[in-house]
DNA sequence: TGTTAATGCGTTATTATGACATTAAGTAAT
DNA sequence: ATTACTTAATGTCATAATAACGCATTAACA
């Protein structure tokens, strides 16, 4: 069970990882997903749900599936064996892994990290290189989902703070598909979609034109995240 | 491990279905999933293939994730103990099932039951209204899966014959889609889309204007297995 | 020769798309 | 008070896609 959970602050989407590096000696420091195994009294929704608790201290998200992994070799390299002898009962087990993905404001939830997480940290997805075992492989496969979901169902809901700007709604979608997007197409195509409510509100204190406020219409949105916005039809 | 074979006739969706019946007396026949464990020196695409194969003889078709399920008593049905003591060795283990699906054509293939599989058949779709353990669950997330799919990405290429009408492909997507579709809006939907490639050939003996046969032009079709067809981009 | 069933064009109104440039509204600096 | 600066907000046009229809055409068979 491992989980991989986005966070935006507003410019970069970050990804939250747990250090590695525990009481043992002569384990080489190392951030990584933060997972653990499933137990027997549980099912995957409650293991990934817990797992992150214990580990993090994040909970009360939403957290969904997007994957199993379970190449024979997944936990095999031998660096990363110190780690596994130190926190598991039969280390060179073989395991299997599902993979549950959330996004978050990150400014909404405070780090608690313990168990055998030593240290919990918001990193750059952008700066994210290598990570033990097969998490590169399980991150960027969870990015793959979170793109293609992104295209046809709504997203923000869960990222950007209760009122926000268009611009920051659409920085969210940029940072997502890591492209820049027409300023004009985009607010065309998000307004005509009806999920959000203008607010009276403008932004205040800033060195420039006041942006408008907007929120989520919960139910409209609700409704996109169920039908999705296909055009594709018959 | 569980296996969710989608097949077609040219009419109605079919799936793919094991006896769990087997040497054993005062075992109910039932049809199940094909399913099994998974071994620990092969990968989980590799076991959906091997299990596959073993319980129905069907080999070499393409087998795609689709989820993982793991409620703690989804073989905990008293109904089901007497086939787990049958076929596994810790028959009350707590398993936690990857599923795969596949869409293949009915006629391409030949089943050829074997392991703890007396028999395989294609039931259709329609008519499945139980299964044993979790394995409607599984089937109906199956379903979800492929019409959401269907939705992105071109269909049909495993399913209908090499050769056939735009009928034939238009009978795919209402069977999938359970619903009925304008033929004129298809045909050129479809035909805009440039997959295919139309056949001098025609049908004969049919009571009436034979339609012409189209193929997969496969090297556009797969451009679209990959980009998709989104209409909701910026 | 008429019946049947599917083909294959076509029309229209509506909506979505991509490409593109200017004005508006506030603060800050002078 | 004026100006500079920065980001917000908006409109148009040509093209393409869509849904909902109409209907003449075709080829086999009775």
């Amino acid at each position: 069970m491992d989980c991989v959970i986005f966070g935006f602050n507003g410019d970069q989407i970050h990804v939250l990882l747990i250090d590695r590096e525990n009481q043992l000696k002569n384990v080489i420091s190392e951030f990584a997903l933060p997972g653990n195994l499933i137990r027997d009294d549980e099912n995957l929704d409650m293991a990934a749900e817990r797992v992150l608790k214990e580990l993090t201290g994040l909970s009360v998200i939403y957290l969904e599936q997007f994957g199993a992994f379970g190449d024979p070799d997944r936990i095999k390299k031998k660096e990363d064996q110190p780690w596994l002898k130190a926190v598991r009962s039969i280390p060179n087990a073989r395991v299997v892994t599902v993979g549950y993905y959330s996004l978050i404001r990150m400014s909404d939830y405070e780090l608690n990290p313990s168990s055998f997480a030593k240290n919990a940290k918001w990193m750059p997805l952008n700066s994210i290189k290598k990570l033990p075992f097969d998490h590169l492989k399980i991150l960027n496969s969870s990015i793959e989902y979170l793109r293609s979901n992104t295209k046809i169902k709504p997203i923000g809901y869960n990222l950007l703070p209760e009122k926000f700007t268009l611009n920051q709604m659409q920085k969210l979608y940029e940072a997502i598909f890591d492209k820049k997007i027409d300023n004009r197409n985009f607010r065309r195509k998000i307004i005509n979609l009806n999920i959000l409510d203008k607010l009276g509100e403008k932004q205040s204190g800033v060195a420039h034109k006041p942006a408008n406020y907007y929120k989520f219409n919960k139910e409209r949105y609700e409704t996109y995240l169920e039908r999705g916005f296909f055009k594709f039809e018959f």
